[in-house]
DNA sequence: GTCTATAAGAGGATAGAC
DNA sequence: GTCTATCCTCTTATAGAC
């Protein structure tokens, strides 16, 4: 462990103080509709200030889908380290801990096709190693269900990774929350069983 | 049927053009990506021009939506007429279109709540009376084919209805169809697969 | 209703003093 | 590294001639 200056230290507090921001104001309203005024003025710095630690709003977004990764990469690797647990139970893990994440707003964003924060992150190296190392570690798992029996066996894992993703940024754990009738453990149980059960009951 | 004058038909026929451009335009980069001088070009006319027929990009946006509307309405009315299909059935199908629709590069957008369509659409009345009535029918099915037993009974009817809606705008068909290895009536079946049998095996 | 030209404003990025 | 002030581009929308 370096010793760190004051200088250092504050010089991380401060970045670590805007990559929570971006995290928040992304997962609340996506990359086009947040400013980068918008970030400033949130944490309290001026724009130019931003931009001497960041060079582009791609880079702040990129920031703070990385940290997201990162935390998702340390939840896989404690699931895989917990002995006992099969291949369907970590996936229902990460799953789930993405449902929260995206319930309580610190889900940065949606990986939809069409977002441009997309294309963004494609020229990001530390974004796309992480998302590769996650999309290993998942696939292996999903491989290792499949065998297992406990995941369709119909379905190629491709498949599978991707409906995991997308479940991270499913609208429908924001419209059940819009209603404001049901708690977020309850949305987020028939969410996980609409994703590993189905619609459809299971006779 | 009022007889139409040919100015009158003509002036249809443009609009019918520029709110086709818009749906595809929609589905391709989204609505804050897509631009008004884009539509413009793209119908071959000058954007002052666009502006005669439609007062707002958001009123652009709103025709397109309906028009998807009253798409899926019809098709939810000759469903409704369609006798002997159970009520699972006819969710089935209307899934299937929305489905196909969307990997045919024809369903305009997504619903996700950060999207700044999605507020613009809340003040469009015949855009919100189109959904209502969808809503409601889809609803009826619900219920009914929770009562059927073909429907998990633990979940709110509200939740079934928001994830069919979802899976209108479900990023896993386009993750799927960029990998191009496999056909767009595999990659329909898959996610109707997931979405009513959901990812686990039924023994 | 169609066009050209332009207003009006938002937002990303930077210059230059300190 | 932080600030104020500014630049510049893109985009929505409109003015005004025909």
């Amino acid at each position: 462990m370096t010793r760190l200056s004051f200088r250092e230290k504050t010089h991380l507090a401060r970045e670590a103080a805007i990559v929570a921001t971006v995290k928040r104001l992304l997962a609340e309203k996506g990359f086009d509709l947040m400013t980068v005024d918008e970030v400033a003025a949130d944490v309290g710095i001026a724009k130019a200030s931003l931009y001497k630690h960041f060079a582009s709003k791609e880079a702040l977004a990129a920031a703070a889908m990385e940290q997201t990764m990162d935390m998702a990469l340390e939840l896989a690797r404690n699931e895989a380290a917990r002995p006992g647990a099969t291949a369907i139970e970590r996936l229902r893990t990460i799953t789930r801990w993405a449902l929260q994440t995206q319930l309580a707003g610190e889900m940065p964003t949606l990986p939809a096709e069409n977002s441009s924060l997309r294309n963004a992150l494609l020229a990001h190296r530390g974004y796309m190693d992480r998302l590769m190392a996650l999309s290993d570690q998942l696939g292996e798992w999903i491989v290792q269900a499949q065998a297992d029996g406990a995941l369709d066996t119909r379905l190629p894992p491709e498949a599978v990774l991707y409906t995991v993703f997308a479940r991270a940024c499913d609208p429908v754990l924001g419209f059940l929350k819009a209603g404001g009738r049901y708690s977020d453990d309850e949305i987020i149980d028939w969410v996980m069983s609409t994703c590993f059960n189905g619609l459809a009951s299971r006779s």
